[in-house]
DNA sequence: AGTCAGAAA
DNA sequence: TACTTTTCTGACT
DNA sequence: CTACACAAC
DNA sequence: TACTGTTGTGTAG
């Protein structure tokens, strides 16, 4: 078995520059995003590519197993070898993992994909089949709407500046000799991150280590040092900082920045020469590379920012006609937002592009919800939005473990609870390390057959010590036990939500029959219309927006009785926009539930677009467990 | 106490004929509600009316008390009383009512609602002086869609037929000494109905025994023979069946049957005739009278029913002219759907008739949900269904009881467990009778100070035996007590929902991790998109609409390219329709909450609409407690 | 899904 | 002595 | 609200 | 031997 192993060659040796070089510097320019990135590429060791346009809608002649192993490889975005390579990889990757309990379970859920997927394209061919014109109209107006909405508004300067192959870099300068090696940091179990020479290999971020072993037999695994990512991340922002102080830090090794303000203040730069500067000065502060990307809006940057990695940049400008031929031949897994199964609803649905998106934007209106709708309208017109707000509540905090097997033996002295309590443990740590409270408390766990469950337990107060935290956890989980005794189980994670500032003015319901017998508030009152209690927020319901006299739509001023201005708002409401579409007026209280699903493929949807993700500016990020502990990979 | 009770005099001492007449019969010609109601009264014993229409916003000048007696006085719309006596019934049933627990109640409701309507006007306020243009628009599209679609729909005739006093009737038929009498039907505690002798006391339904006592002293309370109602429903459906085998039974007195088919049939007669016979018809069989309202839908016809009765009935012809006339000066509260408290938050935003609700649409539109609003649009214009389902498929049921005041006594053997033993062996009893099958029990309590609580618990499978039905109610119950040991109760309710016809293709979700683990289905399959399991609604979800050539909202023929498609339907939009509110596309999925709620005035809003409620055509209606038994009103 | 208010006969 | 019963919809969480 | 799938680093 | 940990969003019940 283990003599047999296949392992791949890197195509060629390339050399890696130890000197920060500003190569890599692309500005947009051309035609198909494929030969648009090979074009590009000035560095041998790069080759970012994605999965080759295909000519019509896939899936209905993907077989299962060609589903699975793209399924396997788990992050087909990302950089590092030339396509001739990939079969090969995914071919290593599959025999290495077949029959294990991940892959069946990984199997059962493309199964389940396939068949949603097919339902959708069922309906999606029925819905083409209609007559599509009154939606065709409706798109052609939120289009026309949101293209004025974004040429009005003032452009800006967004960076998205993202380090290369972060944590590894950062193992290679703490360690040097790795530089020419491929390496890999994490564990046998998990790796987080490779360097660029692994990743000619196939290694890529969240691919196990053993299976990473068989793609390239001599990686080299390095553990995880989360202090020192955080450190030198710490020393990163500074550099943020610098080019705009009100940056938005992504993640440890990503920060978003508007140096619109930046570049009026320093008259003789012009973007792509500040960039430049700040991954330079990184650099000399750090020795670490990042990759940039400069666009009009966040979502652009970020695409961007991973056209000329590692350790180059790409400005696109805002040019509606470049920003346009960029986003036309832009695979939609591009997007972020946009993963790996909504990329293969998409492909089924014969949209690979954005512009494909574009094309089939009444299609998406009929078959999707108004959110996902609005989305693609955007993204498929490149507009974005550019806001970056450094003020963000935490939402929840929780810590999570893999372990070995356990089953449920008996009651409570036992392995499984003893887990348990050191997760309690660990949190609670967190938890006052956060100073935040919280009144949710839910426990997830993770079978041997990696079904997951979550069960949350909303109490009636804040949990106030690591006792009770474990106390409420443990009895959810006895629940489960006593649901299913045969459970057996291979991790356990617990989390608190419902926090302190955000559960505070109006508490989480509670249940019991209790609090309805006890009020104590509410007393007649009168018509007294004051806000004694709760609900600030009602207050701040009603923006009181200027009483403008000019149409909201064309921006006109708007003279003469109501009828001439019915006429004229609803002549440019016509050419302008859907206005529920483009939210010009709004429903008040929320619909719950269409009246008309037209696309329904069971209880559940199959995929769904992730808009933006709120992100903290300070503290903890996503790629760093809370308290730097140190967690590693399952090793 | 009892000796200072004052009560109120019939204002005329009218005679009752016992012979069947065709009198009461009127059609729609004129301007104001209230001088309509009277001017087609042409019996003394009647006196339709409504209370007056206020001259603007109500709710800021109504003092606490005044609220409470209208709250007091359940049911304004109905018939019975000179509006002289209102204030001297109101006063009495105030000066009765007040400082009971019941009052309390009512009070504190009446105190959170004057909270949240302060709210919403103080919302309304801020709307009205925004800039509404855009708003208008979309309204005045709305309009004119609907307007269109309800001119192309073929006209139809619907009648709604709905016995006098039926209860009483039907006593007075077992008994005829009591038709002089002023008469109720139920208990000392509650009564179900009065004649029409009784109501001239202000004696009406849903109100109390002992409170219509000191109203009318001499008032005769008979006790209820449900199978008699029942039996005599029977041969008046018997009659409806032959003017329309398939109307809809709405409840065992009341009918709603489309009669265009009939009249067809008999060229020689009109729509008022056809019902006077109809009716007359009913009195042969019964000897029992019966009030008609004949419009062109249900909601029309309905409000119809009411205008001439008793023994009467009203033809609204669907001529535009005549039902926006109608429509106009109708007052909210007319309309089935708003109740009390929608009638408050209407009135308190200066909306007292339907020709106000038109006119503030724009305003309704930015408050309320969008079905809210949609239900408004209809209303206003006079436009509702004409479809009468007779297929309907019963949702749920349920057994409750009220008793002397309870308290959580101890464990298992208590008097609350058995009454709770009782309710359960009684709601058993139904279920089999109904022959149905459900998976949720809901338990229901009611507290001494009248807080209403319900718990709920969805099993895995449905309920199999009386024994389980009580165990699960029983565990609730306890849980309850558990959650409040000092609880005391007057009523509890067992409610089974959940149904076998309607959770038997997707079950309904059921807790525990069990189900995840041993899943026997979705084994690969490949690309099959055969529909092997669940959900065959799925496949029902696209609609296969002919694939027309016709514009959607105009209906000319269109040809050409899509370019000029757009054009024409693009100015087409314009004014007809806003087409996500007028449903022409519609979105796929459902939208959880609005972005942007406007009107909002704290976690539960103050009132809402109530949209059409599916009726059961054959077996148990609402106003039947199942079987038959005699559960009486609380004696 | 569960809870509660509102609605109707 | 002391304010029902049954069913269903809408909205929130 | 609860549960789950999806997404990103 | 044997596929992570943390956070947040979208959808449905
Ligand atoms: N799936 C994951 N699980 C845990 N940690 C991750 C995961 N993906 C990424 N990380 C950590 C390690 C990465 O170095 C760091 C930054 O991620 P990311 O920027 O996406 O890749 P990278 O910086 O390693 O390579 P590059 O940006 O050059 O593609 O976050
Ligand atoms: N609140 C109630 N609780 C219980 N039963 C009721 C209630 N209201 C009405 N019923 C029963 C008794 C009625 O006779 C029967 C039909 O109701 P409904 O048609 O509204 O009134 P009614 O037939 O007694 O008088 P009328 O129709 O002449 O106004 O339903
Ligand atoms: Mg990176
Ligand atoms: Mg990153
Ligand atoms: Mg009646
Ligand atoms: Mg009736």
């Amino acid at each position: 078995m283990q003599g047999e192993e296949r392992h791949l060659l890197p195509g060629a040796d390339s050399d890696d520059d130890e000197d920060f070089d500003l190569d890599n510097t692309d500005q947009w320019d051309a035609s198909d995003w494929q030969a648009l990135e090979e074009l590009s590429t000035t560095d041998p060791t790069q080759g970012l590519q994605c999965p080759p346009p295909h000519a019509g809608p896939q899936d209905a002649s993907v077989t299962a197993s060609d589903s699975m192993k793209s399924r396997l490889l788990i992050n087909p975005n990302k950089a590092g070898t030339q396509n001739a390579d990939r079969a090969k990889i995914q071919e290593i990757i599959y025999e290495a993992s077949k029959g294990s309990p991940f892959f069946l379970s990984e199997q059962r859920k493309d199964a389940e994909a396939t068949v949603k997927i097919a339902k959708y394209v069922a309906q999606a061919k029925e819905i083409r089949a209609m007559d599509l014109r009154v939606e065709r109209s409706v798109v052609h107006q939120a289009l026309s709407a949101l293209q004025r909405e974004a040429e009005a508004a003032e452009p800006r300067t967004i960076v998205c500046v993202d380090m290369d192959a972060f944590y590894a870099s950062v193992e290679e300068l703490d360690n040097p000799e790795l530089k020419s090696k491929p390496m890999a940091v994490g564990g046998i179990g998990m790796l987080c991150t490779a360097n660029y020479e692994a990743r000619k290999y196939g290694v890529r971020s969240a691919m196990p280590g053993y299976i990473a072993r068989k793609l390239c037999p001599q990686l080299l695994i390095v553990p995880l040092h989360f202090d020192r990512y955080g450190a030198i991340s710490a020393v990163v922002r500074e550099v943020f900082a610098i080019y705009d102080p009100n940056f938005s830090a992504f993640s440890l090794d990503e920060g978003l920045l508007d140096i619109t303000k930046y570049l009026a203040d320093h008259p003789g730069l012009n973007a792509e020469e500040a960039v430049s500067r700040l991954r330079e000065e990184i650099f000399k502060r750090t020795g670490l590379t990042a990759s940039a990307g400069i666009a009009g809006n966040k979502m652009l940057a970020k695409v961007c920012s991973d056209f000329n990695k590692p350790n180059g940049q790409m400005f696109l400008p805002s040019d509606p006609v470049k920003v346009r031929l960029f986003i036309d031949v832009l695979p939609v897994r591009k997007v972020p937002g946009v993963g790996k199964v909504q990329e293969r609803v998409f492909n089924a649905l014969g949209i690979e592009s954005c512009r494909d998106l574009r094309e089939n934007l009444p299609l998406i209106y009929k078959m999707f919800s108004k959110i996902h709708f609005q989305f693609c309208l955007r993204v498929s017109l490149g507009v974005g939005s550019t806001e970056l707000d450094s003020s963000h509540q935490r939402k929840s905090v929780g810590c999570e473990r893999t372990f070995r097997a356990l089953s449920a033996s008996g009651k409570a002295p036992s392995p499984m609870h003893a887990k348990l309590k050191e997760i309690s443990t660990h949190l609670w740590d967190d938890i006052q390390n956060q100073g935040v409270k919280g009144k949710r408390v839910t426990l997830k766990l993770k079978t041997t057959a990696f079904r997951l469950t979550t069960r949350a337990r909303t109490l009636e107060s804040f949990v106030r010590s690591e006792e009770e935290l474990y106390r409420v956890a443990e009895s959810i989980l006895d629940t489960e036990i006593a649901a299913n005794p045969s459970m057996t189980l291979r991790l356990m994670g617990i989390s608190l939500s419902a926090l302190s500032s955000l559960a505070s003015s109006s508490d989480p319901a509670s249940p019991g029959i209790s609090r309805y017998l006890k009020r104590p508030k509410t007393q007649p009152k009168d018509g007294d219309a004051s806000n004694d209690d709760e609900n600030d927020e009602a207050q701040a319901g009603v923006q009181t927006l200027g009483t403008t006299s000019t149409c909201p739509i064309c921006g006109k001023i708007l003279e003469g009785d109501q009828r001439a201005m019915d006429e004229h708002v609803g002549r440019c409401l016509d050419d302008a926009e859907s206005p529920s579409l483009v939210e010009a007026a709004s429903t008040g209280r929320g619909k719950k539930k269409a009246e008309l699903t037209t696309a329904n493929v069971g209880k559940k949807p199959c995929g769904h677009i992730t808009t933006e993700k709120k992100v903290e500016n300070g503290g903890g990020a996503a790629d760093l467990p809370n308290l730097r502990r140190k967690v590693a990979a399952a090793s």
